[in-house]
DNA sequence: GCGCCTTTGAAGTTT
DNA sequence: AAACTTCAAAGGCGC
């Protein structure tokens, strides 16, 4: 399991998967970092490749047009953990940010928010401080109700991201932003903003690529206000929103909301769990937008399923009408979800392939197949998301989300014969599930254990001290084995299903990560 | 139009 | 405590 709190209670800033990585012998988490990121990229191209023998060639093309890409965004990353660093410091002390010091996750900086309504946009370096912007999956009650659960907005107005991302540049974190914000003006960034972030292809201080900046959570009013849109290039054209916000509705006190309720909590120094401050609006805690609300319209189990509602008060309110304010409150995503939304553009991109289902497959497969620091990364944006998320919705729980999917019913023992007899869930066990012909690997058990994983990786993993030089050179396109033999994440990496599938990964065709394109 | 598919991980519930 | 279930994202596909 992931070490979620890193020391009892102070999981904030708490030293976690990271720390131990480094604390089993890795390498420089600078060095690994790159190589990982290189042996990522070999991995990307190898399957590229090996989707169809005949392209080999572009390979090296490919191969030697990406590298020097990712380097510079190494080290603007490494950049942001210096910032983090010292916004940690600054934290600590006494600034509320103490717990989510994201110290993987990019910082905004932004006018001290102890003193969060600065009349003006002038931000003094000696008062600002960091501030972690998610951009939010907004979608609020109302007209978002009206439509589909899972896609409760139009298209335009859909939080889906994908659309713009730029897959020649995608940085770690690039797929995070999810979120578009109009409330952003697409400007320069005033220098104080950002920070130093260079392009890593012009070396020219660019404004901070979305990724660099903590997409799901909205800003202040005042710095919204005052920050350019840190997404301007991604920012879909004007009018478009990530969001379904209701068009009379959350608009505008949307922003608002988002820092009063949310960020102002979240800045107050006094910050307690249940301090949030309720919307001038009324609006009940949970309805605060945040890019984890969705329209509560989200499927909601027409009976039964009345959970308690009771979790964010107002218990005297008829269930059901309590229930359909409601915002829905998306769960935080977990590593590898934010790895997906990094990685998926770039794999679809990649391969031509759009079915997720597919795409999901690679993805896991790319995900065993990173290096631990890589992984570890995405586990502390993980949990810096959970902890940003708690903090907004001090009440939320995963809880409140069951039975909003009406669904759900896959899942069966993947070995009980019986089961299968009545089980509703026709879960494929073995079947790889690659539309049609688009095989890529052959992944093999379903459980999860179909794919192998390289035996690199693992191996990489499994002993850091094996150069991963070496294992990006063999670059081995991801086999398929799911589970990355015996690469335990164990203690310092959260649990994963990953486990060891050691037997299954013998057997691992370099073949195509990539399903074949059709 | 809705649910499934697929992936991993977190958190909930059940045993 | 372990096992199991649900949900988070994504978008094509089938009914």
């Amino acid at each position: 399991m992931p070490q979620l709190n890193g020391g009892g209670g102070d999981d904030l800033g708490a030293n976690d998967e990271l720390i131990s990585f480094k604390d089993e012998g890795e390498q420089e988490e600078k060095i690994s970092a790159n190589v990982s990121s290189e042996r990522d990229l070999d991995e990307v191209k190898s399957s590229l490749v090996n989707e169809s023998e005949n392209n080999s060639s572009s390979s090296d093309s490919e191969q030697t047009d990406r590298r020097p890409r990712l380097r510079p965004e190494l080290e603007s990353y490494e950049k942001q953990r210096e910032y983090f660093a010292e916004a940690l410091r600054r934290q600590q002390d006494g600034g509320f940010f103490k717990g989510p010091t994201y110290a993987g996750y990019p910082f905004l900086m932004i006018p001290d928010i102890t003193n969060p309504y600065l009349s003006n946009g002038s931000l003094s370096p000696s008062t600002r401080t960091y501030l972690q912007m998610k951009w939010p999956l907004l979608e609020v009650p109302g007209t978002a109700a009206l439509k589909d659960s899972r896609s409760p907005t139009p298209g335009h107005l859909s939080n889906k991201v994908p659309v713009v991302q730029h897959p020649h540049h995608v940085h770690p974190l690039t797929p995070l932003i999810t979120y578009s914000n109009e409330h952003f003006s697409p400007g320069t960034p005033p220098s104080h903003l950002s920070p130093e972030i260079l392009d890593p292809k012009t070396g020219i201080p660019r404004t901070p690529h979305p990724s660099e900046l903590s997409p799901y959570y909205p800003l202040s009013p005042g710095a919204v206000g005052q920050i350019p849109h840190p997404l301007g290039w991604l920012v879909p054209q004007q009018g478009q929103h990530m969001y379904s916000i209701p068009p009379g509705g959350f608009r505008h006190p949307y922003p608002a909301l988002a820092m009063n309720a949310s960020m102002s909590s979240l800045v107050s120094s006094r910050f307690s769990p249940h301090m949030v401050p309720h919307p001038p609006h009324g609006l009940h805690q949970t309805s605060i937008p945040h890019p984890a609300i969705v329209s509560h319209a989200i499927k909601q189990e027409p009976s039964g399923d009345n959970f308690g509602n009771s979790t964010h008060g107002s218990p005297s309110v008829p269930v059901k009408k309590e229930e359909e304010k409601r915002p829905h409150i998306k769960k935080p995503l977990n590593a590898f979800m934010l790895y997906m939304k990094e990685m998926r553009a770039k794999v679809v991109a990649e391969c031509t392939l759009k079915e997720s289902a597919a795409i999901n497959q690679i993805l896991g497969r790319r995900w065993h197949s990173l290096s631990r620091e890589e992984q570890a990364k995405y586990y502390e944006l993980a949990r810096k998301e959970r902890q940003l998320h708690s903090q907004l919705y001090p009440g939320w729980s995963a809880r409140d989300n069951y039975g909003k999917r009406k669904k759900r019913k896959r899942d069966n023992k993947p070995d009980s014969p019986q089961e299968s007899n009545f089980s509703p869930q026709l879960k494929k066990q073995c079947v790889p599930y690659l539309p049609s012909e688009k095989m890529c690997d052959s992944p093999t058990s379903s459980h999860g254990s179909m794919l192998d994983s390289p035996a690199t990786p693992s191996a990489a993993l499994a002993s850091p001290a094996a150069p991963a030089a070496t294992h990006s050179e063999q670059a081995q396109p991801l086999s398929l084995t799911t589970k990355p033999e015996g690469m335990e994440k164990s203690s310092d990496m959260p649990s994963s299903s990953s486990e060891n599938e050691e037997s299954a990964s013998t057997f691992a065709p370099p073949s195509n990560s990539c399903p074949r394109q059709l």
